[in-house]
DNA sequence: TACATACTTGCATTATGGTGTAAGTGTGTT
DNA sequence: AACACACTTACACCATAATGCAAGTATGTA
């Protein structure tokens, strides 16, 4: 993309939204990051369709690009020069309430947990073993 | 103001409407110019209550403040450190279709109107005659 | 084939937001 | 006192949007 072909007012839209910014701020600080929704939802605690028309809205805005592979659906931010005004501006905003904070360390727990580049979850017997001892089987 | 006091999804929600983004795309532009509710009206083509509902909102969310003097009412930017980065996303956007230049010289034809650095419309008995005469009386 | 899992979508509900119209307030002028 | 003008607000109406819940699709596994 070398132009933008949205509406800013759309773009603004699509920022004024509290599970929608808290993905963007925590994708901003790790911009070549590739994501999940299932590693989204846990990280957020917020439930999965939330967060899924979450992510549709941020992709229509042009905020995030999503690229399927198998089961899962990977969004990272858009590498384009125009959209950097839109990043910069979600990198300058302040963390009163640690509420960021809490959400990166959530986010970079969850990629802890990979055993690939890419969360794979779900995938293999052992993955699933593993993800049930976590929980206390 | 020395930091944030609204959330950041409130001033992203007052970017997002058309007519809030074109008037502060233009005071962007003249960051220190003060502009009253009139003046905006005439240049944005806009109804007038539809343009102070919409300066209400700007207020609100921080980004713009008023001063009331006499019957008139200017607004202007923030000078404070903490908005600038939304004033500088503001200025990065694009201009595509050619309707901010098109509000940029309507700004400045009213600003060439006033007798004073501040509008003074509707004040004294020149200022209605020469107005009258404007509009073909 | 049956099942598990990542993800999406439809539906009903509720809340929010923009707009036109008209009436209101405040302030200064005649 | 009556009026003019800048500006605000109340009301009704309509459109949009967020959310919970449930059902759906898609893909890989046993």
């Amino acid at each position: 993309m070398y132009q933008l072909n949205v509406e800013p007012t759309e773009i603004f839209k699509a920022l004024s939204d509290q599970t929608r910014l808290r993905i963007l701020r925590v994708l901003v600080s790790m911009p070549r990051e590739e994501v999940c929704l299932c590693e989204m939802t846990d990280a957020l605690q917020e439930p999965e369709p939330n967060v899924s028309r979450h992510l549709k809205a941020l992709r229509q805005s042009g905020l995030l690009m999503s690229e399927k592979e198998g089961r899962w659906v990977y969004h990272r931010l858009v590498p384009s020069k125009v959209m950097l005004p839109f990043y910069k501006v979600i990198a300058s905003l302040p963390d009163k309430d640690g509420s960021f904070k809490k959400d990166l360390s959530g986010f970079k727990s969850e990629i802890k947990k990979r055993t690939s580049d890419r969360c794979r979850r779900g995938n293999s017997k052992g993955e699933r073993l593993l993800k049930q001892l976590q929980q206390g089987f």
